[in-house]
DNA sequence: CTGTTAGCGCCTTCAT
DNA sequence: ATGAAGGCGCTAACAG
């Protein structure tokens, strides 16, 4: 059913070859025949079958895209969402799609051994995958899986600290700027910091604590691990009163724009003065977030999109040409000095 | 190259199709097979080959989710972050998957003829698809190509107004709600009120304006057209000086959180107090979002997400049933109050 | 330059 | 209950 290339072939008068040549422009043909074939491919809306051509071809010209923690994770926030539109540009510019990969119920519940993603690779429905926020521990992210796949020579790029060999990577330091954070406020003449870190970062908390000490034995931080950014109003509310009000913290780290974005709410409510009583730095992964708050907030600058456009460009090529320059690209962060920090 | 069907068969000590028959469990096999099929299966993960099975099955399970208007914008507003949470919840969950289409470099240069979607559905790459942002009147979107398809029986369906008397549909009465924002703020004394209108829902405005001036005939209202709401930051200022300051509105309708917020830091900046000098009701995609902000916005609130899950629940149902109850659900908006309105 | 043909991996009668 | 064989639509040798 549906049209095929033998209809289009035969309206013609040519042989499938021909469309087929035509089609993937894999020969020089008769200016007449082109002719004649182009026009019986409008004429019947004429799309080649992907299921053929893949079956021949073996290539979908799909990417994966999966990010642990769950579906509802995945629009939650602004680092995501710039990555995704990072990773999409770059997709629909090279004429890949992008699927969306996640769990379905049967991994939810009974635990099944193969992740959603090695399914899709096997059963060939992506040439290619990008993973965001792998964690080196959790067992739960079957980490094992993807360095096989990726020692095995796939398509893989993932984005966040690089943890293997192996592999393609996109990272913007994570540790790095965390620690930077706490320098600025340092500079500022901070001494009491209270540092919010999302649960899916916990793993390096121990590094940037341990880096704070060492290199800004004064400083005394506080970290505090925050889930998604919906439910933490009251979380940031009790975490003012305890850290700021009682503890006597200066400045709040923001893991992200939303976050300050409460934290400057909560504190309009509480009537405390920003930058004045408390000063707020945060991370921006869009670029001008801060600009869009009052007061401004000083942040450091993520190019989140970026690394998704990097991401991206190193998995197609790595894709169409099966070797790449750089198996690793690190992502300069930049502080923004707005109107949120007070000098001491 | 790879693990086929074939390998599995001779390691079982099988033919192909009583691998096959226990794949698709299409007929009964004995015991014995039945084992050392699914020892081969394990020991070669097995997995079958979907450009093989599409071919002869003509099905993807895929489901393609297509937002006009370009592909920056798709991940914009939590409107849209939220319909797609919906709709990958109940795609995870039925274990289809989520393919975002966006157009490519040479629709928006060339102006070529065939939307992306449509290439998509004649390729077989999608089992059926999801629209959003679909109006009636602009040529850009290929509205009539929509229709046709639709026409012709193929699952498609679409958020928003419904335009058409065929096919799914999914939507949440912008126009009814909008005037009830006036309405509300009516009630609360107010006259003179500035309407913020999303571009691409500039359409709508005319109706509403008309249902306004006929059912309120004493309220002024002031609509604005917004674009994304990054670059508005300069706009709402100019806003506010003209509208509120010049013109005397008492109460601004913003068009979601994100430009509420906005404009909550714009009147910080300018010493505007909210809700003494300015009231401000928005529209609320996500539940609480309102309260995220100080003062907490009053709000109606539309079930964006809930929205998702219809529309996904919709098309699947049709597709795997070719058959539906409802052609098209309506959602209830509801109005929240909090402390954002002032009565006068 | 063009047509014929052999698969790609799987499902599905049709025999047995 | 099981195997053999044809064909889904397309591409890529191969032969002219």
């Amino acid at each position: 059913m549906e049209v095929s290339i033998r209809d289009v072939a035969n309206r013609a008068g040519v042989s499938i070859s021909t469309v087929s040549r035509i089609l993937n422009n894999t020969a020089t043909v008769s200016e007449k025949k082109m002719l004649a074939v182009k026009e019986a491919m409008e004429y019947y809306n004429y799309e080649p079958n992907q299921f053929a051509r893949g079956l021949k071809k073996q290539t979908s010209n799909m990417i994966g895209v999966y990010f642990p923690g769950g579906t509802d994770s995945i629009f939650e926030s602004a680092y995501n969402l710039e990555l995704l539109r990072g990773i999409e540009k770059v997709l629909a510019y090279q004429n890949y799609s992008m699927v969306l990969i996640s769990e379905s119920r049967e991994f939810e519940s009974r635990k099944k051994r193969t992740p959603k993603y090695l399914e899709f690779i096997r059963q060939k429905r992506i040439d290619g995958l990008i993973l965001s926020g792998l964690t080196s521990k959790s067992a739960e992210d079957n980490v094992d899986v993807v360095w096989k796949i990726m020692e095995e020579g796939y398509p893989v790029v993932y984005i966040g600290k690089r943890l293997h060999k192996n592999g393609l990577n996109v990272y913007a330091q994570f540790e790095h700027y965390n620690v930077k954070m706490i320098e600025v406020l340092k500079n500022s003449g901070h001494k009491k910091v209270l540092l919010q870190v999302a649960k899916v970062h916990n793993h390096y908390l121990e590094g940037i604590m341990a880096r704070v000490h060492s290199e800004m034995p004064d400083m005394e931080v506080f970290p505090h691990i925050t889930n998604s950014f919906l439910d933490t109003r009251e979380h940031i509310l009790q975490d003012i009163r305890e850290y700021v009000l009682h503890r006597g913290c200066t400045a709040i780290c923001a893991r992200g724009m939303e976050e300050a974005q409460v934290l400057l709410s909560v504190c309009a409510e509480l009537q405390i003065k920003i930058p004045e009583q408390v000063s707020i730095l945060s991370v921006e992964h869009k670029p001008g977030a801060g600009t869009l708050l009052y007061p401004q907030v000083s942040s450091f600058y993520v190019p989140a999109k970026d690394m998704g456009v990097g991401a991206a460009e190193l998995l197609i090529d790595y894709i169409e040409n099966r070797e790449v320059n750089e198996s690793s690209i690190e992502f300069e962060t930049k502080f923004i000095e707005r109107n949120s920090i007070r000098r001491l």
